[in-house]
DNA sequence: CCCCGGTTCAAACAGTTGTTTGACATTTCA
DNA sequence: TGAAATGTCAAACAACTGTTTGAACCGGGG
């Protein structure tokens, strides 16, 4: 009663390399869903193959194992977040770069407080901060460091050629970390402040405000000497 | 061969409410240790009972069942993290609020910097902010809560009366952002930046730079006006 | 027609989980 | 000493885990 006669494409004969697409396909969506709200341990073979309709057998004939299951479904992860952030990244670079940076602010911020299916792939990147699995490497590696190499490049575009290298780097992840707080620490602050919870309303306002924090820290930085006035009481 | 005759205590008389401590308080410590690197879920009553020096059926004797071990846990999580910070928030209110807030930020930073030991507890909360568990609501009540009052009694002071309320939550949240950033996103860091993630060791370092990022931002931001240029491009 | 590669299925597999059981040990109080 | 309370233990429990099995199904090509 769950699945009546799942649509097959016609094209799949049996000579072709590449079975019917459907099953598979349903249970990458099934696999993101239950990932996402359960976590990779606590989530379970039965469970996803009941959500996507399939049998107990589908994961493992399909996929080899729960864990390369995990693996293709993060592959997706991380293509999704890249298809979002490479234009924001790409786009206008001539811009000034205080534009830029509420660009991409607001990018990630999209990301992070989408709702309904568009964020399962956040939630399940959220996971795998915390508790890692092998597959983070990849997420890293062509995911959040062209991200933040780019907001590296912002950073020195308005704090100017004098700050130090590391400096720099200090100073992008105190943004990014205003950012991916509303996703982590949601719960958090679902239970501080009920009702008025960040959604995807907020994108504006979230947006906003993070910007003018960031820059007013670093237009404040970037005049010489402030640094020093900051540090002594 | 794992516990040699445990130190038992003379006033654990049968008719006492108490039993004997011993067993008890290594399950407590042992279910820290195995739960703060495994997360509720995947830690096994097995692991903790064998870490302890137990059996397999302390666990049930002395708290009921594995989620009741847990919730003694955070309850002594909690305990042991307010124990930290009330200090902090209650000594010398008569400072100037920008000491006050670079002591909050050493404060908050040395228990996510914690190694060892000490760092059980700061995983713990880590974990049950991206997946509560009913015992959160405790925590964010007795710990949580304190701690965001008196950085917004901060920020108060520093950006002046005439911010509204909602805003200096908002800035408030900026500040606690950066800090616990490096407890969640830790191995993000290990991978972006292999060789040079924060340690202990840093403390000094990370309280100088995000302190310095949080009181150039506040007071830029306070100065009227500046928040409608920054947002302009 | 029948066979065949691809796909699905119910059933079973071996292993692990949290929890319980009943016997045994120890201590305390009368 | 005897009885009762308190704690510990090896063993077993039922439920669940990921994975495998072998039979069934299905559409086309011989």
């Amino acid at each position: 009663m769950r699945r009546q006669a799942v649509q097959r494409t016609k094209e799949s004969g049996p000579g072709g390399p590449r079975g019917p697409v459907a099953t598979r396909a349903q249970l990458l969506d099934a696999a993101a869903v239950v990932f996402a709200s359960r976590g990779f341990h606590d989530a379970t073979v039965r469970e996803i193959c009941r959500a996507a309709g399939a049998n107990v057998a589908a994961v493992s004939y399909h996929f080899g194992d729960k864990g390369r299951l995990y693996s293709a479904v993060l592959r997706e992860t991380g293509r999704r977040a890249a298809l979002i952030a490479a234009p924001v990244r790409d786009a206008a670079p001539a811009n000034p770069p205080a534009k830029r940076l509420g660009a991409f602010v607001r990018s990630m911020l999209s990301m992070i407080l989408a709702e309904g299916p568009a964020s399962l792939h956040g939630q399940i990147l959220a996971r795998e901060m915390i508790d890692p699995t092998a597959a983070l490497d990849q997420v890293v590696a062509e995911f959040m460091r062209p991200q933040a190499e780019h907001l590296q490049g912002v950073v020195r575009e308005l704090v100017g050629p004098k700050v130090p290298a590391a400096d720099v780097r200090r100073l992008a992840l105190s943004v990014v970390s205003q950012i991916l707080f509303y996703k982590h620490c949601r719960p958090v602050l679902e239970r501080l402040y009920p009702g008025e919870c960040p959604g995807a309303a907020q994108l504006d306002e979230l947006t906003r405000h993070i910007t003018a924090f960031s820059l007013a820290a670093l237009r404040g930085l970037a005049r010489p000497g402030s640094k020093r006035r900051a540090l002594e009481p």
